[in-house]
RNA sequence: AGGCGUGUAGCUCAGUUGGUUAGAGCAUGCGCUUGAUAAGCGCAGGGUCACUGGUUCAACUCCAGUCACGCCUACCA
């Protein structure tokens, strides 16, 4: 008789090999037509809300690891959250205004011939390249598991969306918060365009920078000496600045003086060969009465003290260009001083009508290019040639600093005061109400309330107009003197107008045509001649969701559908972003939402860190070409399969930089399979097990299935605590650890033998049949946020499961827990395992046995501190055939070659064997189970 | 340049209010098993806790500074 065929032995269909790449797909199709997100959201929709916000990304090339990372971790929190039963739905965005797609399809529409494109016609490819775009990203976040309203995601070119945007900007103009002004902001040549702090990036810049000398009026041959990397500004210079505490002197060269800042003399003196020379110290007194001609422009200026000048570099003394930088434009306005940009929408010199012009730059400079080729621009040549020969250039050297940069066009942005919307962020102690909401808000991790309490604290005014036609316009006209008007009832109005036709009819219908559709039935004011064509800044975009999405979903109402209970229903519970985005939506989020609803749009604000690689240096996305493989999130899927990438997610704690490298990954796929196998395991052993039948209570269960399930209570806490901190990774490895230790080492190990060798329908095997369908249950769903595939393909195979797929379940704490004396001798048992573990190593060793069942161990203990049934436990967790305990006063611990014969069934080395008839190679136990 | 972070074994993470030889899992090496088998079990090796200095009887833990890396900011005139 073949003996084996009478054992219970494990089957399941659940493969051993994942086969990820194929798998889900399949079950990516599964879910699809199975309508899994809307089922789960009609079963809960009666529940709790949680309302995670999703930050639109933006809609233009593929997903990157870093925004794949971003969308997993908002998946795992949702799926998290729908698992304890609350009602948590998934309302996609993407950002689809601005410049990068403008761009983009400008430059196709010139390839293509199409040179006279009017703003309408650019406006409709925009629309047509952002849903491709959205289209693509779509695919790909799905393909990593993420469920969602794919269906109906928000998208910012929607005009629902649009008009709500401007409702919101409405209300903010009603509070008077938007103002016309004239400021220097950062201009981008190529793109034509005044840009956001958010869409400047720094780069390593070579400047011309020079040593100019300002003649002083009144004393002949008496130069201040000024220092500047940015030689065109010159022409806009009207003041220099000093610091009060600085000591200045003039130093006297030949026949000629050079005022400048004492401690930085010798310096001067050596870039200009200056080898004697004498100094004299000059007086706060001296220097407030400093009046200068300029040098080569015909008008008298003046020094002035100010903080800012810095001892470090230059000369002491800094030229002031009001019109060129904001501490000269703070500067000029404390002092009456114009604010003049001698600058044109081209990025060359120009006449201004700020100055006469017989006081402005020599007529060979107007028309003069400031943009840079190869590192020269004209505009520095033409300024610098006009100084060599009026000999007002002291010294000329290459400065190689950080400089920003325009991040669609990688040129070097330039300051330039011109008229713009903005909006006041000190307008009725705005600033303040800002950082006291702040404080209202939790950020995880805590530091992100300094990082954006000094953004917002620092943040000068927002620029929200741009000179771009993909965005949504600023509804505003001109009157026939030319002055703009911005009026909150004419924008709501044209929020409604949007709202039909969509934000084109800004563009396609004329000044003459909107003014009668938009104009209030009020109106006394002036008639508009003429129509605004800027549109608003992108950050106000993605920055209104609070009121476009939050306040319209549905899905996102806090109590019955279509009716709030109180003020702030509407409120996220989670926002959840890169740390860059304390500057970027974050703020833009906070500022519009406090400003227009009159609270955050968040009450707790998540962070993530940066993709970095192995070697710990970022991973840019615009520096693709520097890595062989692209960091998409597809080149990742496509090689290790969604689950890898998630499980990689979990892995590493997201707070602080997150190393994406090929080592790493593969690791997490190692960890991955054991989990896999472990599941497998488990399914494997409950092939013939029916809860509804076959359950044992907890009270009837053997001890070492008691005590596994009071240890899987205790990581339940664990990993719960853990997701309800949003600390993954220490789910990971709470779950990954338990999976190698308690499970893989200890539990599953010692249960094969009453697996397979015990009757089928035996009590002991049925009670640790019940407490593996409760671990391989509990695990699937701890696992699920996660493994979203995985742990659902495994939950197919789990018999009498209550749901069809793991991410409809509520998750149900194990509640078992041991007492004090059960609990007491668990600790003892496991103190002698681990004593007799290297002892049956060192019987190996000796080739005294070979698997532990081969061994007999014997102990002496000082006194009685066992049962029977505990010695028996104690001689299963160590798999042995035989342990034997005698009360003594020695110490002694041996391993020994079991006595009798090795029964042929169950392994087990037996005195027995042989005494039944009909059995005679097969011990009593085993008699009886085939039997 | 400034602000905010990070830096513990090859990898990912623990390390409680400073207190014995710094832990875990994975990976590696060596063995065992062959009734989870492209699986399972055991044992072993591996760390100047980024560096330097200080406080203390005692520091991975507190303080100061340095270095590296990341994010952010910046008018470098």
């Amino acid at each position: 008789m073949e003996y084996k065929d009478t054992l219970n032995l494990p089957r399941t269909d659940f493969a051993m090999k994942a086969d990820l790449v194929m798998r889900e797909p399949q079950r990516l199709e599964k879910w699809t037509s199975a309508k899994l997100y809307e089922k789960i959201q009609a079963a809960r929709a009666c529940k709790e809300k949680f309302v995670l916000h999703d930050g639109p990304p933006f809609a233009n090339g593929d997903v990157h690891v870093g925004t794949a990372l971003n969308k997993i971790l908002k998946d795992i929190i949702i799926k998290y959250q729908t698992l304890r039963g609350k009602s948590a739905p998934y309302i996609p965005g993407w950002d689809c205004h601005g410049l990068p797609i403008e761009f983009k399809v400008s430059q196709e529409m010139r390839k293509a011939g199409e040179t006279n494109a009017d703003a309408a016609t650019i406006r409709k490819a925009c629309d047509v390249y952002a849903r491709k775009y959205i289209d693509l990203q779509r695919t790909q976040f799905k393909r990593l598991g993420v469920l969602g309203d794919w269906d109906h995601p928000y998208l910012t070119l929607n005009k629902e969306y649009e008009a709500d945007e401007l409702r919101l900007f409405a209300d903010i103009v009603a509070k008077g918060f938007v103002y016309r002004g004239k400021k220097p902001v950062y201009w981008s040549i190529p793109c034509r365009t005044a840009l956001a702090e958010a869409e400047v990036e720094y780069a390593d810049h070579v400047s011309q920078s020079v040593f100019v000398k300002f003649p002083v009026v009144g004393q002949l041959k008496t130069f201040i000496v000024i220092w500047t990397t940015t030689p065109w500004t010159l022409p806009a210079n009207l003041a220099v600045a000093y610091n009060e505490k600085l000591q200045y002197v003039a130093a006297t060269v030949g026949d000629e003086k050079f005022i400048l800042f004492r401690g930085l003399l010798p310096a001067m003196a050596e870039k200009c060969g200056w080898t004697n020379y004498t100094e004299t110290p000059l007086s706060l007194e001296d220097l407030s009465q400093l009046k200068y001609k300029h040098p080569f422009c015909n008008r008298i200026s003046r020094a002035y003290p100010a903080d800012f000048v810095t001892s470090d570099t230059g000369t002491g003394f800094v030229h002031i260009a009001p019109g060129h930088g904001l501490d000269d434009y703070n500067l000029g306005r404390a002092n009456s001083l114009p604010i003049y940009s001698p600058v044109n929408d081209d990025g060359a010199l120009a006449y201004s009508n700020e100055l006469p012009v017989e006081q402005q730059m020599p007529a060979e400079m107007v028309g003069k290019s400031i943009l840079e080729k190869h590192g020269k621009s004209d505009a520095n040549e033409a300024v610098l040639h006009e100084l060599r020969v009026r000999h007002a250039l002291l010294h000329q050297e290459n400065y190689h600093h950080s400089y920003p940069h325009c991040w669609r066009s990688k040129t070097p942005i330039i300051f330039r005061a011109m008229d713009q919307w903005f909006i006041k962020i000190d307008h009725d102690k705005f600033r303040e109400q800002a950082v006291a909401e702040i404080d209202r808000v939790k950020w995880i991790p805590d530091w992100g309330v300094n990082r954006i309490k000094g953004a917002v604290q620092s943040r000068p005014d927002w620029c929200i107009s741009r000179q771009r036609t993909w965005g949504v316009p600023i509804p505003a006209f001109y009157d026939p003197k030319g002055e703009p008007m911005l009026d909150a009832q004419i924008v709501r109005n044209a929020a409604d107008l949007i709202e039909k036709h969509g934000s084109n009819v800004w563009f396609e219908k004329s000044a003459a045509e909107l003014w009668s559709l938009v104009k209030p039935k009020d109106w006394n004011g002036a008639e508009a001649v003429a129509k605004s064509n800027d549109t608003l800044d992108v950050w106000i975009d993605s920055g209104s969701s609070s009121r476009a999405v939050l306040m319209r979903r549905k899905e996102f109402f806090k109590s019955e559908i279509g009716n709030r209970k109180s003020e702030m229903d509407w409120q996220a519970d989670v926002y959840l972003e890169g740390s860059d985005q304390h500057r970027g939506w974050f703020q833009s989020s906070l500022l519009l939402s406090l400003a227009g609803n009159g609270a955050a749009p968040f009450k707790t604000v998540l962070t993530h860190g940066f993709m970095v690689d192995a070697d710990r240096e970022k991973i840019s996305k615009s520096k693709q070409g520097a890595y062989e493989k692209p960091q998409t999130a597809e080149a990742y899927v496509k090689k290790y399969g969604a689950d890898v990438v998630r499980l990689w997610v979990a892995s590493q704690d997201y707070r602080s930089d997150i190393v994406v490298s090929e080592e790493r990954i593969n690791k997490v796929g190692e960890t991955y399979r054991g989990i896999r196998n472990a599941l497998r395991y488990q399914l494997s052993n409950l092939y013939d097990f029916d809860p509804a039948k076959h359950s044992v209570p907890d009270d009837q269960l053997t001890g070492l299935d008691r005590w596994i399930l009071g240890e899987f209570a205790k990581l339940e806490a664990e990993v719960l605590a853990a997701y309800d901190q949003y600390e993954f990774h220490v789910v990971y490895q709470k779950l990954s650890q338990f999976i190698a230790v308690e499970l893989s080492s200890v539990y599953h190990d010692v249960i094969k033998d009453r697996l397979y060798t015990d009757a089928a329908n035996s009590p002991r095997r049925r009670s640790t049949q019940t407490a593996l369908h409760r671990l391989v249950s509990g695990l699937c769903q701890m696992l699920a946020p996660i493994l979203a595939f995985t742990a659902d393909e495994a939950w197919e195979f789990i018999p009498g499961k209550p749901t069809g797929s793991v991410h409809e379940s509520e998750f149900k704490q194990c509640t078992l827990s041991l007492d004090p004396d059960e609990i007491g001798k668990w600790v003892w048992l496991k103190q002698w395992r681990e004593k007799i573990l290297p002892e049956l190593e060192k019987a190996r060793q000796a080739k005294t046995i070979g698997k532990a069942l081969d061994a007999k161990v014997e102990f002496v203990v000082p006194q009685v501190q066992w049962q029977l049934s505990d010695s028996e436990l104690l001689r299963e967790l160590v798999n042995v055939s035989a342990l034997k305990i005698t009360a003594g006063e020695t110490d002694s611990l041996v391993v020994s070659k079991a006595d009798g014969q090795k029964c042929e069934r169950c392994w087990h080395w037996k005195t027995d064997i042989g005494q039944n008839t009909e059995h005679p190679t097969i011990c009593g136990r085993c008699v009886e189970a085939v039997n």
